[in-house]
DNA sequence: CGTGAAATATGTATCGT
DNA sequence: ACGATACATATTTCACG
């Protein structure tokens, strides 16, 4: 679906404010109320806006800890890393997997309560896959910064 | 702001579909449309909501790279880190920025469009800066999963 | 894409528990 | 203090130009 420069508004302003009212997108991107209903509705239905969502202050919270975890593989065959990212991803512990290239396989952001809920999880995810060789845990004191939004081309 | 059992059913609605109307909402929760109005008002004007947006699906923009970049320092001092936090939370290209401990200072999650752009980042952010003395990139070659909610206790 | 009117939802005041 | 009901206001949504 190719998006033209109206497009990018709509995005650009719902990624940083999906709160606000169809009138008053439609107003901030120069467009009357229905044109810019059916232009959100359409990036609705392209998928192109895959989820609406609120945004929570971590602080605001009962306190939990954020872990980012390397993981080598012993083997590097695509099957196995099938099952893996498969498994992980079904894990709610773990918010963020990316396949990266190098030493290191995959990155995990993985979310828990307390030192007792990780090693839990990592007993249940990372000690138990035959294919897992090594894994390196790096734990985070602060989250200083954390934005969805995407650059548009 | 002490949240019951209500609130997390709230907040465990909206972090997973924003965009439901204030009567699907009250209907999921047991209330009746006022009362939950009120309450999220209340969670939004009490900071426990920050935002509410839209997530894109990157498949359908144009292609991106994301990388993970390892930071240490060259000396554990607060003025200089909080210095470097400071810096790398006003550019656009840093998605997430964690404060680890252990062996690495900083974990970078960084989008940009193309290598050539991740070099021109690396020039203007990181070779810059005096007390950074090593970092290391790793490259995302698929984000497998991202989620943006948190449990709620 | 814009206009305008019907359908729906939001927001507020008031009452009841 | 909190939720429900009912009513006024605002917004969404659709047919038509």
């Amino acid at each position: 679906m190719a998006l033209d420069a109206l497009d990018r508004r709509l995005l650009e302003q719902l990624q940083h404010d999906a709160s606000q009212t169809n009138q008053a997108l439609a107003h901030a991107v120069g467009l009357s109320p229905s044109a810019c209903l059916k232009r959100v509705k359409r990036l609705k239905e392209a998928g192109v806006i895959v989820q609406q969502v609120v945004l929570l202050d971590p602080q605001k919270l009962a306190p939990s800890l954020h872990m980012v975890v390397e993981i080598i593989m012993a083997r590097d065959h695509r099957a196995l890393y099938q099952r893996f990212v498969e498994r992980v991803m079904q894990e709610d512990e773990v918010k963020q997997c990316y396949q990266v290239t190098g030493e290191v396989d995959f990155v995990l952001i993985v979310e828990v309560v307390s030192m007792e809920a990780y090693d839990d999880f990592c007993d249940r995810v990372l000690y138990t896959d035959d294919n897992l060789q090594k894994f390196r845990t790096l734990i985070s004191r602060q989250r200083n910064k954390f934005v969805t939004h995407r650059a548009l081309s």
